[in-house]
DNA sequence: CGATGCTGACACCAGGTGTA
DNA sequence: TACACCTGGTGTCAGCATCG
């Protein structure tokens, strides 16, 4: 099912010249494929293929790439959230045919842009998670693939660090089949990375030393958080969306892994973020709980 | 009385910003 | 680029309250 963006929210230079193919074209396969793509991805994207030629990062040879309309989408999931389980994303962008999944990966990884990496993970010993590449990065933003305002991010960090962004994933699908459920529209997804980033650097802006409680209350309130106990939560992701009266409006989610202790997730909770269990629990209960700020 | 859950304290780590 | 300083995240231990 189609969700979110609006066409004209994504149309780049080479969609205003038009060079996108006609719907008439498409093929039934095509058809089934747009029914399959991720749930954050533009519909425009479901009819083109982006052939661009990307100058190169060192002195040398340019790459020119050809990526499909289904690989494009694909590569856009992994930029948007960092890690992503194969198997997920085989579940949710290509509802769970593994046979269109594995061309499209072999594709991406043989043009560099997709890095495929086992990691270890505490519950299931180990897993296949994709990520972009540093090259896969500059193909998005240089295609303008993304929605205006959507960070990409690209390259794997530490294994917990990987895990836990592929089990936002899992959240996030969860999340976002509850709002559409309330028609609500064009989800961007923010991470707590890009949240602390603009947190600190507004915290920063404070000057030297001590914050006052008054500052850090206004700063919290300026990012749509909240300080507890003198400590500003960030949740794991936040989703914006447009609601069904128009409104702009924002879920926050936490992801309630086992390690968690009472207090923290108490904090959380505090900072008025809904919770749900790990990844695993996630697949097996399908329990998650949304809380509109 | 023991199990359980919540909380405080502490140490260490990672990531961000500002500055020299 | 390195460093200092800030933040939250994570892990461990211990104390306290509650419940059966």
């Amino acid at each position: 099912m189609p969700r979110g963006y609006e066409p004209e929210d994504f149309l780049t230079p080479r969609d205003a010249s038009g060079e996108r193919e006609p719907a008439t074209e498409q093929s039934s396969r095509d058809q089934v494929a747009r029914d399959k793509l991720p749930t954050t991805v533009p519909q425009w994207l479901h009819k083109t293929r982006i052939e661009t030629q990307l100058l190169p990062l060192s002195p040398g040879r340019s790459m020119k790439y050809g990526v499909r309309n289904s690989e494009t989408a694909t590569i856009l999931e992994l930029g948007k959230f960092r890690a992503i389980a194969q198997e997920d994303l085989a579940e949710f962008a290509y509802g769970g045919d593994k046979g269109r999944i594995r061309p499209d990966i072999a594709n991406l990884m043989r043009q560099g842009l997709v890095e495929m990496k086992s990691i270890p993970h505490e519950e299931m010993g180990s897993r296949k998670l994709l990520t972009l590449t540093k090259n896969g990065h500059r193909f998005l933003t240089e295609t303008q693939s993304a929605g205006k305002g959507q960070v990409l991010y690209s390259g794997f960090t530490k294994p917990r660090e990987a895990n836990h962004d592929a089990d936002l994933y899992l959240l996030y699908q969860k999340a976002a089949e509850k709002i559409e459920g309330q028609r609500g529209r064009n989800l961007r997804v923010v991470l707590d990375y890009e949240m602390k980033k603009r947190l600190y650097r507004d915290l920063a802006k404070l000057g030297p030393g001590r914050v006052s409680s008054e500052q850090k209350h206004l700063v919290a309130e300026r990012h749509g958080l909240q300080v507890v106990r003198g400590k500003i939560p960030v949740p794991d992701i936040r989703i914006e969306y447009q609601a069904r009266d128009g409104e702009r409006a924002r879920v926050d989610l936490e992801l309630a892994t086992s390690h968690y202790r009472g207090r923290s997730l108490a904090e959380k909770v505090r900072a008025g973020f809904s919770s749900t269990p790990t990844g695993r629990m996630l697949r097996s209960s399908g329990g998650c709980w949304i809380s509109v700020n």
